[in-house]
DNA sequence: ATATACTTACATACTAGAATGTTTGTAAAT
DNA sequence: ATTTACAAACATTCTAGTATGTAAGTATAT
């Protein structure tokens, strides 16, 4: 075939990661061939092979197009500049929960990051990497936290470790639950009520406390 | 090889799945081939052909063997009979938090559902048995709460279907988290506080009313 | 402006290995 | 004698990786 202008050759490669991104949530990664990719993308084997080196290349690359629009969110329940830490928490943990049903492509790649492939190393440092961002995750949950307590937000003999154990797992166990039976109640819809609670938790249940 | 006893048949099949066992943990599913286990059994690929259709009915027959000795808890709680259904189900909840740290096989098997397969067609209808298994399990907890509530034990007007939610979700989220990070804080050990501040956020949070 | 040289963006063809499923063989238990 | 519980050998299908081919884009010199 005709060599193509860079353009074109970016629209091939963001078309390669389209069609492997639907493919490995449809069929799961280790099944997926660099053929099926391919075959679905309109390309031949060889394309991919020029794009990426080779199929944990191509896999991460899908991932890292999964951008957190929810940074800023993030940055102000941690910043001390902030007066009101825990409402910008459950704002983006409210928003956490709704972009899990609502936004298709966070949807398809939580999908395939949770039912769709497997944590082993022949998907390169997955299991590294998602460890690394859960452990970072803890951090800045517990940054966040501590500075709702130095704002009086949150009880001041909390114990902001157990709690951002508690926080982290409700979150993922809602948005894991959720993805497993998509078809059941809604999440989004309830996003709110559902940070309220756990931040009535926080707020309120002894067994949080330290001593 | 010489024909062997019944019972020297019965513990080649339970070293297979054994094998299995380690192997999926260790490598994935999908990378496992059955050569692999059979090696690692110290037979031929032909007595895992004798002893299972095929790697799925393998997979099937390994999950199997995850018993679950919680059912009487779990029971209890629901039961009508039960003075203190709350409690029967805060016990559950800590066994099922310390089990997944503690109990061995229970800690690989999860391990394997959660980390080190797909939930493809490939692995016949595990994904549909995962959903269902949920379900039943949402079910189960929400006639539980009912109990609880008529009891006394819960407000009278909780909404128990979004707590049932809450409850699978943190428990699920708290199992999941630790088993992608075993090395982090134990969940074993601040089982009791986790599931306190939980059932404090039943009775307390008005998140979780109705209205 | 155009010819030339070089690079890009793929397609095609080939190779080798791995994994599955099946068939056949076999020695001992029943 | 027959069935059982495997082992061993075979056939087939996938799949990744690589090597090579090629037409068009792009830069450069003139």
């Amino acid at each position: 075939m005709a060599r193509r202008t860079k353009e074109e050759a970016e629209e091939t490669r963001q078309s390669i990661l389209d069609a492997a991104e639907r493919l490995f949530h449809d069929q799961g990664v280790s099944r997926t061939s660099l053929a099926d990719i391919a075959s679905a993308a309109g390309v031949t084997r060889g394309a991919i092979y020029w794009h990426f080196e080779n199929k944990v290349d191509l896999f991460q690359a899908m991932l890292e197009r999964l951008h957190l629009p929810l940074e800023e969110l993030a940055q102000a329940s941690e910043s001390e500049d902030e007066p009101n830490p825990l409402g910008q928490t459950r704002e983006l943990l409210v928003r956490l929960l709704r972009n899990v049903e609502l936004d298709a492509q966070t949807r398809r790649i939580q999908e395939i990051l949770q039912h769709k492939c497997e944590y082993t190393d022949d998907l390169g440092d997955l299991r590294q990497k998602m460890q690394a961002l859960h452990l970072e995750c803890d951090e800045r949950i517990e940054k966040s936290l501590r500075n709702a307590v130095s704002k009086a937000q949150l009880p001041a003999d909390l114990d902001c470790r157990r709690a951002t154990l508690c926080l982290h797992g409700y979150v993922h166990g809602l948005q894991a639950n959720w993805l497993l039976a998509p078809g059941g109640d809604s999440l989004a819809e309830q996003a709110e009520p559902f940070v309220d609670a756990l931040l009535d938790m926080l707020r309120c249940s002894h067994a949080l406390r330290r001593r």
